[in-house]
DNA sequence: GACTTGTATCGTATATTTACGATCAACGAA
DNA sequence: TTCGTTGATCGTAAATATACGATACAAGTC
């Protein structure tokens, strides 16, 4: 971070910054807004299922459609996806449930934060 | 609460409750799921406009599509708004960006919580 | 009453999302 | 090589979201 930097941010500057939260959060909160991808989310956050395959059979989609959901996790971040042979294992990234939860309390100025 | 309930909650039972968190967490990112839509409660908790003209000044957007906005974020708790007089005053529910903080977080089932 | 102001709703055009079957591509096994 | 398995992508139909002008409607003001 710059040094140089004045102590009080000036608004146009706070304005931008919001307008940029606003997005990032409205991208991230786009991705999670389907029950079947926020149970994607939630199933590997815990944990559990990692396979493709696995994740299949516990959301009563069609396969074309959660693939189509996982598609829609990865490009928002909230998760990854890596090749392991024949099968896809696919697991949460945790620093993005943070960014976004940090995304949402921003929303209220004077939220109590514990301090980061 | 019922004090006969077993100490550990069935399987069935947490499954169930994690399809109604997600499905309750999903409706309100979806609400939240667009720049202007976040934009507008920012602006509501932030204490700032409150009168719906006032809201349309600031994003720039037709007055006809603000409202339509306004009408989602009331449907799905985000805000509330109350006749006065000529006017309609908005103000965002504080409770509900704490409830959709918390859903988010128990997507992570090992998550540190603070004790509420 | 007529008129203005502030907001919601209607109608509509366009874009996006959701879901699924069908198909394709990659990989390992026979 | 020829399978079978796994998962992504294609094509498409239906539903939903987004945006806006036009209009309705409600509450003041003249």
């Amino acid at each position: 971070m710059d040094p140089n930097q004045p102590i009080s941010i000036p608004l146009d500057r706070r304005a931008k910054d919001s307008e940029a939260q606003n997005e990032e959060l409205a991208k991230l909160a786009k991705a999670l807004a389907h029950p079947a991808r926020a149970a994607i989310v939630r199933l590997l956050l815990s944990g559990g299922e990692c396979v493709c395959g696995g994740i299949v059979d516990r959301i009563p989609l069609a396969q074309a459609t959660v693939s189509q959901h996982l598609k829609v996790l990865k490009e928002a971040g909230w998760i990854k996806g890596e090749v392991d042979g024949p099968r896809v294992c696919y697991c949460a990234r945790p620093e993005t449930l943070t960014r976004f939860v940090e995304l949402a309390r921003g929303l209220e100025p004077t939220m109590e934060r514990s301090p980061s």
